[in-house]
DNA sequence: ATAGGGTTAG
């Protein structure tokens, strides 16, 4: 009903001579003010007719003045509408209200924000330059506008050089200027122009705001100075949460994570409060540490706000559940949302992926274009790795054909590398080195890499030789490969040649990386380091627990397989060296911290060995628990003495 | 609407 009024009124406007209810209209309602209606309810085509109507003196109206064109600009760029900002803008260059665009920097940055906001950059860039050389003085707002376009497409380095034009014409920055200064650094980073420009901050007249001192320390965080991310902290007069939040994303990305944490607890403690921001920062940490017990808080959090949590945040609730093996809760999740993107569906898809749960994963699959998003890149990686690690070899050739058939997709060289990890895997080493040979790009480290652990999957000693070379010329200083190819001859009992691969490294100054696993008992994470925890080991607790396990483990047939031990020691004491690896020490704190009969969650830094995939099965059975081992590659749900890989990882 | 934050893979 509403919307044919307002159509009439226009049609009659522009044709017929003014009439009783017009001269009404016109009285009540003058140009700006119908133009801002119309506007409001997105009438576009209707307020730029009127108003290019007016212009003629076509309309009872008077003549469009400045308010009438930003009214009508305004529209358009929050609707985005591209062609109703064209029409209007090619209006203002032939009409004598030319003048107007040249005069209102309003008018001219408005413009530029609309057509960087609809990713024309050159029209953006033309709007910007029409006659900017004649005239004297731009006003700071145009700079700005130009560069907060080319710094929303991702065009960091153009931003940057529109503000040093700015500051070559003799302007003076302003905050404005500063923080799209600083954020164009940030994207780049660009340690030393954002240096400059924090001088510049430091001279400035006007003092700092809080937007710009944040995007100090999200600068200061990019380029990894985070000594200065804690000083600029340390002397802001006032810190909100988004300050907060900033320093929180400081130790993140310097994979502090539990110092993130602890930042976190502290704004409560200090009564900041947080955002969306914090929680799904929050959350994103607690998938990365496996800490459910955080996770499950944070989602407290969430359904006890009275504000509906958006779409990032429940994304990374999302994700957690599913990090932590619990994938009937992110089914859950995911299921009441009432708006979802294409990260929530790659999410959920992702989840079932890494639990192994391929049934699901592929219905969600379908599911997805049922519901109309179209999948992308990172939706076939998680698929393919997926079928990769359950065996689904024919099925992942078919999903890495459709990709490109169907979804015009064309392979990137991690898809090429989850083909080859799922060819090698199956033992069909042959046709994965004739994708290895026939792909597009160089292979990477990661590629020879899985193709080492097929040959290790299979036996096949003298390949892996071959393969080791080319590995060990791009990645020459990463320890795990060495500690793959000595496997691989340890399991051919090729004790020579394992000594070998351990002399390699001593001369090459190459130290096999740590182990250490964590696990989360209520609200604390314990980490373990292998062959640490000595005073842990030593009580009187560790040892009941420990003789107990060993008994029931030895009752159901585990034997150590100590081929998995790099070290040049004797039998008894590479026994004592894997039971020191760090997953089993968790494991064991676990069993004596975590409420009874819950499953175990455990998560570590590297590959888990051979022998503690075998001990961690005979442990689920003998302690009568679940285990969730998740490694760098995989998830290992354990259950009954079985494991969800069925070895196969 | 001339400015700031965060989520999925590898």
């Amino acid at each position: 009903m509403a919307v044919s009024c307002l159509s009439l009124s226009i049609t009659n406007l522009t044709v017929t001579p003014a009439t009783k209810s017009q001269k009404q209209l016109h009285t009540k309602k003058p140009l700006n003010s119908t133009l801002k209606s119309l506007s409001k309810s997105g009438k576009l085509d209707e307020a730029l007719h009127l108003l290019l109507e007016s212009h003629q003196s076509r309309t009872p109206f008077g003549q469009p003045n400045l308010e009438s064109y930003t009214t009508l600009l305004h529209a358009c760029i929050s609707r985005k509408s591209l062609t109703h900002g064209r029409r209007l803008y090619l209006h203002l260059l032939q009409s004598e209200d030319d003048e107007l665009l040249l005069k209102s920097p309003t008018l001219r940055s408005k413009f530029i924000t609309l057509f960087s906001a609809c990713g024309q950059l050159d029209e953006a860039r033309r709007a910007f330059r029409h006659g900017i050389e004649e005239m004297d003085c731009v006003s700071e707002s145009v700079y700005v506008a130009m560069a907060i376009g080319f710094s929303k497409n991702g065009n960091f380095r153009e931003a940057l050089l529109i503000y040093w034009e700015m500051l070559s014409k003799g302007v003076e920055p302003g905050n404005f200027a500063f923080s799209v200064a600083l954020k164009a650094c940030s994207g780049i980073p660009d340690t030393r122009n954002g240096k400059a420009v924090h001088a510049q901050i430091v001279k400035a007249r006007e003092e700092p705001d809080q937007v710009v001192y944040n995007a100090l320390l999200r600068f200061y965080t990019e380029c990894g100075v985070f000594d200065e991310v804690l000083k600029v902290f340390d002397d802001m007069p006032v810190r909100d949460v988004a300050t907060w939040n900033a320093l929180v994303a400081g130790y993140v990305k310097k994979d502090q994570v539990f110092e993130g944490l602890e930042t976190f607890r502290k704004m409560q403690r200090e009564k900041v409060g947080f955002s969306w921001v914090s929680l799904t920062m929050i959350l994103a940490v607690s998938a990365r540490l496996t800490a459910l017990y955080t996770g499950k808080e944070v989602h407290g959090q969430i359904v006890k706000s009275a504000e509906c949590p958006d779409v990032l945040v429940l994304n990374s609730l999302l994700d957690m559940y599913a990090k932590c093996g619990l994938m009937d809760y992110c089914r859950k999740v995911f299921d009441g949302m009432s708006f979802k993107d294409l990260t929530s569906w790659n999410t959920l898809i992702n989840g079932y992926a890494i639990n192994g749960w391929m049934t699901e994963a592929m219905t969600a699959f379908e599911q997805m274009s049922e519901a109309g998003y179209k999948a992308d890149e990172v939706t076939f990686i998680s698929l393919l790795s997926g079928c990769s690690h359950a065996g689904m070899t024919n099925e992942g050739q078919i999903l890495f054909d459709r990709m490109r058939t169907e979804y015009g997709i064309d392979p990137n060289l991690e898809h090429y590398a989850c083909l080859v990890d799922m060819l090698g895997r199956a033992g069909r080493i042959e046709e994965a080195l004739e994708v290895v040979k026939k792909m597009p790009m160089e292979p990477s480290g990661s590629i020879w890499g899985s193709l080492l652990n097929s040959c290790r999957l299979h036996g096949y000693v003298s390949l892996a030789e071959i393969i080791a070379k080319q590995l060990f010329k791009i990645e020459p200083s990463n320890p795990g490969n060495y500690v793959m190819l000595s496997n691989i001859y340890a399991n051919a009992g090729m004790w020579d040649r394992v000594k070998l691969v351990r002399e390699l490294m001593e001369i090459r100054g190459i130290k096999k990386e740590a182990g250490s696993s964590w696990v989360q008992i209520r609200d604390r994470v314990h980490s373990f380091v292998a062959g640490g925890g000595f005073e842990f080991r030593n009580s009187d607790e560790y040892r009941k627990v420990w003789n107990e396990l060993t008994k029931e483990m030895e009752k159901s047939g585990y034997r150590p397989d100590t081929g998995v031990v790099l070290h040049d020691i004797n039998e008894e004491m590479k026994v004592e060296w894997v039971c020191g690896h760090s997953e089993r020490l968790a494991m064991v704190f676990a069993l004596i911290h975590a409420g009874s009969g819950l499953p175990i969650r455990i998560t570590k830094n590297l590959r888990v060995c051979a022998d503690c995939h075998t001990w961690m099965k005979h442990a689920s059975k003998a302690s009568q628990r679940k285990i969730i081992l998740r490694d760098t590659n995989r998830f290992h749900h354990f259950h009954e003495g079985k494991c969800s890989c069925n070895d196969y990882w």
